[in-house]
DNA sequence: GCATGATCATTT
DNA sequence: AAATGATCATGC
């Protein structure tokens, strides 16, 4: 007999209800109660942590592209912290757009468009810990200041420049303070369509824009420090 | 392949 | 130790 699907949070004040009350739980007891089986670990399920919390918080797992929870403007990001609360990994934000892109303005992007209002998830992620023990912390509903917003822009107008002059193999994870492109893909034989440097189209790895930890360090420090 | 969810593991 | 580049699962 499985249980019931939890249903959409109608406002976000039962949203962030939901989310208060996962806080302080052990994945085990989260999976538990929403009968969901608990891997060994992460190795093979990467997007298990966030699609636990999805279910968890009434967002339809497995959704289509927009944001989690799109009648209230609010994405969802799980995010693994050590014991400190600083982050341990980037966080993934969207796919790099390799073509298509002439007048695309940063008011326009799928980056700042993902990142307008995140509820942020902290949860233990230290590899030592069993994955049932990992906990999960106190919600944090974000909006970028007006100074995040600036040093967002700034990386992804570089970025996209470069990709738009043909230069996207040319791009690295070193570049951008705050927002760097890294390869998104299944493995290295994945290819999709670019500009090249003659302006003609390539065939090169799929990209995806993520936050350094040099962006979100600060932002979980800020409330939770 | 692309979009969802990210973390792994090699390199520096 | 930290960051970069590579990778894993799933649905369509």
């Amino acid at each position: 007999m499985p249980i019931a699907l939890l249903s959409p949070p109608k406002t976000e004040a039962e949203l962030m209800a939901r989310a208060q009350q996962l806080a302080g739980k052990s994945f085990a007891e989260v999976a538990a109660e929403r009968q969901i089986h608990l891997p060994e670990n992460l190795q093979r399920n990467k997007g298990w942590v966030g699609n636990l919390i999805e279910i968890s918080l009434g967002a339809q797992a497995g959704s289509k592209a927009e944001q989690d929870f799109a009648h209230l403007g609010i994405e969802l990001k799980t995010i693994p912290i050590n014991a400190q609360g600083q982050p341990l990994e980037t966080t993934f934000v969207c796919v790099a757009p390799l073509t298509g892109n002439i007048g695309v303005t940063w008011a326009q992007s799928h980056v700042r468009q993902k990142l307008a209002k995140v509820l942020w998830i902290p949860i233990e992620g230290e590899r030592h810990i069993p994955l049932a023990q990992r906990r999960i912390g106190a919600p944090l509903l974000w909006q970028p200041s007006r100074e995040e917003e600036q040093q967002l822009q700034a990386d992804w107008e570089e970025l996209m420049e470069m990709i738009a002059l043909g230069q996207v193999e040319k791009i690295t994870a070193r570049q951008g303070e705050f927002l760097q492109i890294r390869p998104k893909a299944a493995n290295n034989r994945a290819l999709t369509t670019a500009i090249g440097p003659s302006g003609d189209k390539i065939l090169t790895l799929p990209r995806g824009f993520y936050l350094k930890k040099q962006f979100t360090a600060p932002l979980l420090a800020r409330h939770f420090g």
